[in-house]
DNA sequence: TTATAAATCTATTAAATCAATAGGTTATAT
DNA sequence: ATATAACCTATTGATTTAATAGATTTATAA
């Protein structure tokens, strides 16, 4: 299941990326617009901000922005940043490897080969579409 | 990520369809082959058999065994069945649909065109491959 | 028919994560 | 100066996860 987080933050994006121009957008105007709590989405705004993806501006006129255009934000960043790994088991993350302790060899894992095919694919989707593609 | 349910569940699947014949075998050998508390273990096993896929026999000589080969076993059915709803939104769902409360408009909504993508690559993945497959 | 083996059932719990809220602080434009 | 709006820290309630404990039922074998 995909978080509330992550799912506040994809349409954030997105509305940013659907603005005409550039210019700062209030979080108060997001919310309102997307139907998301303002207390909520503020912390998933700046974690964005922290990790890149936005920039800001404080005090009057001020807000969130992109710092790249849409079409330059691959969803494969985006979602590292807002869900973690895409992956669905640590032994075939890309990013976010961790050895199972429970099992003595991967590659006679069936879990392991399962989800070393979801994650291909999932991988395949995700850097195959950019922000500019969510919108249109 | 996957829910140790789901994966301790699979890998039991995995196991049971590794023996030589579709003779029972019991909680305590799958547990300990897989490196499984036993009691939680017990809780997957009843589940898969209240769900079809396994069958059990009580007492001595006891134990789960698979009710169907392992090639006719689709990881669709498997996954729905231990770890839920394979889209993750409920809004692309197939089996498990529900109509998001804060969006106004599916079809312009950017988290749904993502994970509808998503949901469809996973699901071709879990279409391709039966239990057989995961063990070779 | 008795003892044993093994699944079944019910209940409880500790820990972790999620989603949200509250309230104060800092920077900026007018 | 004042108002605005992002920033920061902490806390909370709800839910889910992973596991444990212990008693019960059923089947087998002696």
């Amino acid at each position: 299941m995909l978080s509330k987080k992550t799912k506040y933050g994809l349409k954030a994006l997105a509305f940013l990326a659907s603005q005409n121009d550039r210019k700062p957008v209030q979080i108060a105007e997001i919310a309102r617009h997307e139907n998301i709590s303002q207390k909520f989405l503020e912390s998933i705004l700046l974690n964005l901000r922290k990790t890149g993806l936005l920039g800001s501006k404080k005090g009057k006129g001020g807000g969130y922005y992109l710092i790249k255009e849409p079409k330059e934000i691959l969803m494969t960043d985006v979602m590292r940043i807002l869900e973690g790994p895409i992956a669905m088991v640590p032994c075939v993350s890309l990013n976010f490897y961790e050895k199972c302790d429970d099992c003595p060899d991967e590659n006679a894992c069936a879990v392991h080969k399962l989800m070393l095919q979801v994650r291909d694919s999932a991988l395949a989707i995700y850097r195959n579409n950019t922000l500019a593609d969510l919108i249109k």
